[in-house]
DNA sequence: TAGGCCATCTGGTCCT
DNA sequence: AGGACCAGATGGCCTA
């Protein structure tokens, strides 16, 4: 897909704060609206878009109380912006340990998450493989780290009756998803 | 042009 | 009460 990392986007200027979401683009419906809507009014979720879906637009009080209100809602966006920057950052740094193949290629935020559970995954299966191996003199964190993932990872399986992969199979996973990746799947 | 990814705005809810 | 968190909505950019 893509395969080099865009410069940061500027966004259109922004909404007025009063205006409700409904009224930036007439050509779509407003949220709620449809049959899933009385379903959907039972989640945290839906009722949030019920109410925005209601239009129920607040009279703004006198200039001053208005202004504030808008104030806040501005300042509240500021927040949240530095909030989603903080985010990215983090991928930007999980990015940065996860070995992949194409380094010219940025990674996607779903791509990183699941690259780096596999990646976990892997490390984890080939430190229990070693850690199995006999190494003279070891009584360390390792066997506590095979306790920790064996044992409840065990019962986890047994209480789903989930299939996992062998330990192997974690890095063979882990290097074909690289490899997909790689090829822009 | 469609679809994927992303940044931003927004309002409800949770937490301190 | 105020900030953090969350998820839906929206629109821009990019690639196939």
């Amino acid at each position: 897909m893509k395969t080099k990392s865009r410069p940061p986007r500027r966004r259109a200027p922004p909404q007025d704060p009063e205006a409700t979401p409904g009224e930036r683009t007439p050509d779509r419906p407003p949220p709620g609206s449809g049959p899933d809507a009385a379903k959907a009014l039972r989640s945290r979720r839906a009722r949030a878009q019920g109410a925005r879906a209601e239009g129920g637009r607040r009279r703004p009080g006198p200039g001053s109380r208005r202004e504030s209100s808008v104030q806040r809602r501005l300042e509240s966006n500021e927040r949240e912006r530095q909030r989603m920057h903080k985010l990215n950052n983090a991928f930007q740094a999980l990015r940065e340990v996860i070995p992949h193949v194409r380094a010219d290629k940025k990674l996607s935020k779903i791509e990183t998450l699941t690259l780096a559970k596999n990646y976990i995954k892997s490390l984890t299966a080939t430190i229990l493989t070693m850690s199995s191996g006999r190494l003279p003199g070891l009584d360390g964190p390792v066997p506590k780290l095979c306790q920790h993932y064996q044992q409840p990872q065990q019962a986890a399986r047994g209480a789903l009756g989930a299939s996992e992969a062998p330990p192997e199979g974690h890095l063979q996973k882990f290097s074909t998803q690289i490899h997909s990746f790689r090829e822009g799947s």
